[in-house]
DNA sequence: CTGAAAGCGCTAACAC
DNA sequence: GTGTTAGCGCTTTCAG
């Protein structure tokens, strides 16, 4: 740009007005100023960054655009959108080819990035038991920060939601209602959010003062089909639960569609709760209680870690976990 | 890098190497090669575009998290990624601070984008007519491609889905299984997709000689009262209709809901479709037959005309309209 | 066919 | 305080 003919002074000086004020006499900051304006100069981003070894972007693979009615990721994206516009990075999306969960694929894609100086750094979602992506980035030094746990990896930044703390609301606040009975629909073992929110449940009762029994405890994948097959081993039981607190809202609203089906009335005869208040759960009947994640706190403090690391931050990479919120609706309300 | 050294020749050989191999011999190339994947050479797309003048990412308000169950967006979101990579471009997300349309704060945000070359062109959604963010990227001669038309606009590119012909084959679908009372359940008129929509139907009713009319057309705003709402007038109406076309699954989620609690029901008495596909529609009692968008398609034809435009394709723009599917469930299964 | 030179737009380091 | 020099890593001229 002509900025600094148009301001009288050096290509230098512009850029001091920009980036060092106050290495400039105040007369001349002011001139430059005005000639910025008035030709409403830009810095180019690209000579920019390439100056300064930095691409002020961060990677995040975009999940995979799963048919499930779970929004959480979706939502995570847009939270951190806007947490990284205000630590100053941008968003660069990319997404492996391959199938569903091409892990593979997604490190290929990641170390590319890396390699071609596309990025300056990644997020990290959906994280399980021993996270190949986590230990891939842990390895080569690319600074990172996942959003949720991933169990017995290498020291690295997460954050997560604490889903213990998730149904250990949920039992609380059945409890309170006057439910004893109380039982627990979840994913099978070996997730870390599954692990989790079944731990937080088996905790609840325990704080309530209430026995684990295996009766109480059913498990299979997500689905409506699992909710309604553990309505009918529970209508079969010799003291069936009063109350069901659920892994996710898609397991809860089998059981609820089961129930309604079989004549057992959700919220009077049988409270129940979700988890993620995905946005079907204010839409059924009646509408579903359900443990709320954070997701912009999650996000920003995301952000946070990851700028560090890219800063170079020196501090070991630390962990926090967020508390979640329960929403309460009419699914859980007291029998009349 | 010292590729060139390893392989005992210039650092430009190297380059030709990599962008026109055609001009390097033979043994020479095979040497350089070797060097290239030995030392794992990735060139640095911060300089290779800075000297290209072009930045490889394209800009993408990411929607706002409406807490809804419309996902069309999040899938359109995926494809786009996907296709963006294969064209050799990455998806750099961006977002107004303010509220859900605040279209000032995002036509700023792309004017900065676009003066800091940061971006090369952008993608945008959810248009509407006479989108300022069109009027102003058409004005200031931004490369850009919408997914979606916008009526009275400059000329521009875009790629829509064509609603109407997505009402007509429900209509259709309808007349096949014998319905001659066909409703419409719709949005207020002024959006374009709403209104394509509604005029598919009345072109499906027209294709198949049935008569329109007043009583058999409701509109009210994107929610389950106005599906309960249009329930309850068909059941006062002399001649009520045996089957509804829906212009959102939302609606249409609305209408089973009141008429399974007014003892209607759905799929025997009253054949419903929605439109979107919405992951819920799979979940629903019975599950709602829907249109589904083919956003695959959609993304890969916006990517297309957008590199088309960054490339300097002096044609003039071109906008194309793609045929939705009808996804039949048992919502519209006919009277036993 | 290969090498040498120049420069994309910017800024850190060093003179003046 | 301000201007000059150099160079981020790459690729497009232009000679050899």
């Amino acid at each position: 740009m002509d900025v600094a003919r148009a301001a009288g002074v050096s290509r230098q000086t512009v850029s001091n007005v920009m980036n060092a004020p106050h290495l400039v006499r105040g007369a001349t900051r002011e001139r430059v100023e005005q000639a910025i304006a008035d030709l409403g100069y830009r810095p180019h981003q690209l000579a920019r960054n390439l100056r300064a070894r930095r691409t002020g972007s961060i990677g995040y693979r975009v999940p995979p655009s799963s048919d499930s009615i779970n929004s959480v990721l979706d939502r995570f994206l847009h939270a951190l959108t806007t947490a990284a516009h205000r630590a100053g990075y941008h968003i660069l999306l990319f997404t492996p080819e391959g199938g569903r969960d091409d892990l593979a694929a997604e490190i290929a894609m990641q170390a590319d990035l890396v390699h071609t100086s596309t990025v300056d750094g990644f997020v990290v979602s959906e994280t399980n038991y021993g996270d190949p992506r986590i230990v891939e980035l842990v390895g080569a030094g690319v600074p990172f920060a996942a959003f949720g746990r991933s169990g017995d990896t290498p020291a690295h930044a997460w954050v997560d939601v604490d889903g213990a703390a998730g149904t250990r609301q949920a039992v609380a606040h059945l409890v309170r209602a006057g439910h004893r009975r109380i039982a627990y629909l979840g994913w099978p073992d070996g997730s870390v959010s599954g692990d989790q929110r079944a731990a937080g449940y088996r905790e609840g009762l325990a704080a309530a003062g209430l026995e684990p029994s295996a009766e109480l405890d059913v498990r299979g994948p997500d689905g409506l089909a699992t909710g309604a097959r553990a309505l009918e081993g529970w209508l079969r039981a010799t003291d069936p639960p009063t109350a069901v607190v659920s892994s996710s809202d898609l397991l809860a609203l089998g059981l609820m569609k089961a129930a309604t089906a079989r004549g057992v009335r959700v919220g009077e005869d049988l409270a129940v709760t979700g988890f993620d208040d995905t946005p079907v759960a204010a839409l059924t009947s009646p509408p579903l209680t359900s443990v709320r994640q954070p997701l912009e706190a999650v996000a920003a403090r995301v952000v946070s870690l990851l700028a560090a690391r890219i800063d170079g931050d020196a501090e070991p990479p630390a962990g926090v976990a967020l508390e979640p919120e329960l929403i309460v609706r009419g699914s859980t309300d007291p029998p009349a």
